[in-house]
DNA sequence: ATCTTTGCAAAACCTTTGCACTGCG
DNA sequence: CGCAGTGCAAAGGTTTTGCAAAGAT
């Protein structure tokens, strides 16, 4: 049974806020600044607590801590800038993977 | 200027053999069968320098170590099981990608 | 002989975990 | 009250780095 913590909300907030996939460092300092004393550990297990509701979704990122954000309405990918390692949101999908899968597995993500 | 050493050709050789991408720690194991006595951070060094030299990459995996492949002749992309965590090679791929980057950027990767 | 590469150990990072305490339900 | 959630500090796992010794050219 999840329980509504100060904490809990403060990390929601701050991701709705920002509107971009922040990591966990960002989170935590912006958490910090409206809940002074939060502890690492906490945005840690929030952030895995409410991937788990689906309030929240993991960016992984290839070399680099992974990104998080407010679960998204519409289902969309991201564009990784090489020079200013800028994170965009990228409007469109590329479909047909399933024809290229393994013979018998099927597409889970 | 880039030397040849025992070590480089060790791990080199590890990944042709084993014919599937492999992580640092499973390189690691096998050469040392081949070299008793090599060192980790060697094993490190060599696949970052041999990426360099374009003779072998990086398949990036979310929420795990990388796994590296000698460079393949085809251009591929890779199915991770998320069930048995097997990484199976793809042939065939979706293109179109270019036109969904936001407006200025070019496709590198 | 020169100067890169190595092995080792220590450090750097990021993330998870143990535990006593806090505070939600 | 009971128990999930918190803060702190310690531990875990992976990757990088410093440095003296080894070895390739």
């Amino acid at each position: 049974m999840i329980r509504a913590t100060k904490q809990r909300a403060t990390i929601r907030e701050v991701l709705i806020k920002s509107g971009r996939p922040l990591s966990v460092a960002e989170v935590f300092g912006l958490a910090r600044n409206q809940m002074p004393g939060m502890g690492m550990a906490t945005v840690y297990r929030n952030l895995k607590s409410l991937q788990e509701d689906g309030e929240v979704t993991q960016v992984e990122l290839p070399g680099q801590p992974s990104r998080w954000e407010i679960m998204p309405i519409e289902h969309h990918h991201h564009f990784l800038c090489n020079t200013c390692d800028k994170l965009f949101e990228i409007h469109g999908c590329l479909d047909g993977m399933s024809r290229l899968l393994p013979e018998g597995y099927t597409l889970e993500e």
